[in-house]
RNA sequence: GCCCUUGUAGUUCAAUGGAUAGAACGAGGCUCUUCUAAGGCCUUGAUGUAGGUUCGAUUCCUACCAAGGGCACCA
């Protein structure tokens, strides 16, 4: 429709002797001013020397000549001297009945047709619990897949567990003493205090560090040890709680590439291209970036024991991932403290293998930042995500009229919980108070739940009186204006990557549809047209509701 | 010191260079003997400072102020 409107400008400027120069068409703001609107007046108007309001008028003039097709009722001229459009009954007929038939394919966008996607996302320290900031690059990670499937892509998911490290032989150690060789550990709290004590203790006492350091070794080497089979042991406990918790939240991993493999692959990479693109430098390797790259800096890939840092494990991860998948497109999460650390790497990389560094997508997002008292880590750090379930879910619980069938409460907990982290812009920081920030009214995720729930409601209600969603009747409503831009917003959303502007959307969405409810009864006994009418535009923002949700990895409960 | 983010109602967030800067929470007033009141309707209130580009700036540029983050062997 834009193109087309775009195009019937183009052709009246060409009557009016007038070329060149961009101009743009849009949807106004405010719904009364009509559906799509240019600027392409104002544009021209300084070029002309003319009133952009007069050549606004002479542009319509021109437009109504033309050969409109029905889906335009009226153009008119407002403001500066912009040219609204307003799209006719015909329109929004078409578009409300192409809903009802796509159901959960409408706002298929398609754009990524045959393209296979990796996203890796939400990736664990094995040994440390998951905690809200892991929930938070699990919201916008599992987003994006169903955002990256929507769009046709075939997606591959990943994560990437940090597995060996100096604090897990810690940890490994105060288990082998406390616990003995034959340890087998079966609940997860045990290896999180074994982690916070490691650390305590190899600061307080130096006789351990050599012992540690060994455990490291026999790790790292894949020693057959005592350390090694109480590793292995936990590790496997450690995945299976990170799959359980990330698969409350909706989200499911094809592989994992884990961070002991990719330092071995990263070593090799980076000595195979010393000096190339590496330096020796007081016996660490490192990448000096181009002069001409100011924000970016010098990064040390090996380090003076001969150890791969983080930087050469990611080029290592950047490698198997290309190896392994293929991928057209390579995403993956973090906070955004790593934004300049990816900068050096993929800088790096780009000189290894181009590919690697042209096809990554580095999605960041901030820190949730607590206020409320109401729960906090044991580890003095960010809550467990469980934590933040239980809590919710017991908030949900007390005000709830339903019974928790089918874990309706923790759908709507974690729909409030997703909601809340992706409505900001990504990178931008959360300030999060359970308390205060967490709300189950106004612009939430429950909110979107609830209109969702409430139509079902009315469908069930028609359904009971014999009335089926059939639309026909005349007056244009509020949510057949916002309905129709479901499949644009995803694909603005896609190609920014940015799962908030579904977000707005679909409050955008929700909102309109419960003001049309509040002003008009939907289903009227007496007069079977205007209720079937009116369940084809309720039936139509709930397929646009659920599929939207679905996006944001939010559940679409028919009752609540 | 250098680099990157971010400064919008009392609070938490919106706003592809456009029209009267939108919501929500909070506060106050209405609204269920009629479809789910986690709803609807009304009132209240904001672009850090100073310049610049533009027909038009919350948005782009410069400086300043403020907050957060990153800058060689942590992840």
């Amino acid at each position: 429709m834009e193109q087309k409107i775009k195009n019937l400008i183009i052709e009246a400027l060409k009557n009016l002797e007038i070329e060149g120069g961009d101009f743009i068409v849009e949807h106004p703001a405010d719904l009364t001013k009509g559906d799509y609107s240019t600027n392409v007046a104002m544009v021209f108007s300084k070029k002309l020397n003319t009133n952009p309001k007069d050549l606004a008028e002479k542009i319509v003039d021109q437009l109504s000549r033309l050969n409109l097709d029905n889906k335009i009722e009226k153009i008119s001229v407002a403001g500066p001297g912009f040219i609204n459009f307003y799209l006719s009954r015909e329109f929004f007929t078409e578009n409300i009945k192409d809903i009802l038939n796509k159901k959960e394919n409408f706002g298929k966008v398609n754009t990524l047709n045959g393209k296979l996607v990796l996203i890796e996302h939400s990736s664990p320290n094995l040994f440390k619990p998951f905690t809200v900031g892991h929930m938070m690059n699990n919201a916008i990670g599992e987003s994006l897949v169903q955002l990256m499937k929507f769009s046709g892509a075939d997606v591959v998911t990943m994560s990437f567990p940090s597995d060996i490290s100096l604090g897990v032989a810690k940890a490994i150690y105060i288990l082998l003493e406390k616990f003995g060789k034959d340890f087998t550990p079966n609940d997860i709290v045990v290896l999180g205090d074994a982690y916070v004590e490691g650390t305590q203790r190899y600061k307080d006492d130096e006789s351990i560090h050599s012992r540690v350091k060994e455990i490291a070794d026999n790790l790292y080497a894949d020693t057959i040890s005592p350390e090694l089979n109480v590793f292995e042991k936990c590790k496997k406990l450690n995945i299976a709680y990170f799959e359980s918790i990330t698969g409350k939240l909706g989200s499911h991993f094809d592989s994992y590439i884990y961070e002991s493999e990719a330092g071995v692959v990263g070593k090799e990479i980076v000595k195979k291209n010393t000096p190339s693109v590496f330096t020796e430098s007081e016996g660490a390797i490192i990448y000096i970036p181009d002069e001409s790259k100011k924000n970016l800096n010098t990064a040390v890939f090996i380090n003076s024991q001969g150890n791969p840092t983080y930087e050469a494990k990611d080029l290592g991860l950047l490698k198997l991932k290309f190896e392994r998948v293929h991928p057209d497109t390579s995403i993956f999460i973090t906070d955004h403290e790593q934004i300049s650390h990816f900068g050096v790497v993929l800088d790096a990389a780009e000189k290894i293998n181009s590919e690697w560094a042209e096809k990554s997508i580095h999605v960041s997002h901030g820190r949730m930042n607590f206020k409320g008292q109401r729960m906090s880590s044991r580890m003095g750090g960010a809550p467990l995500a469980e934590e933040m379930l239980k809590t919710v879910g017991e908030d949900v619980a007390e005000r709830s009229i339903h019974k928790n069938i089918d874990g309706l409460h923790e759908s709507i907990a974690i729909a409030a919980i997703k909601f809340s982290i992706l409505r900001t812009k990504p990178g931008q920081n959360i300030n999060f108070d359970p308390d205060e920030s967490l709300s189950f009214e106004g612009d939430s995720g429950p909110y979107l739940q609830y209109t969702h729930a409430r139509i079902q409601s009315l469908i069930e209600k028609g359904k009971g009186l014999g009335m089926v969603p059939n639309y026909k009747v005349q007056n244009i409503s509020d949510p057949e204006k916002i309905l129709y831009r479901f499949p644009e917003i995803v694909e603005h959303t896609i190609s920014e990557y940015a799962p908030q502007y579904i977000v707005t959307y679909l409050i955008e969405t929700a909102r309109a549809f419960n003001s049309f409810y509040g002003e008009n009864k939907i289903i009227d006994e007496s007069n079977k047209e205007v209720s079937e009418h009116r369940l084809a535009i309720a039936f139509a923002t709930q397929i646009v509701l659920k599929n939207g949700l679905a996006l944001l990895g939010i559940q679409a409960p028919d009752r609540m």
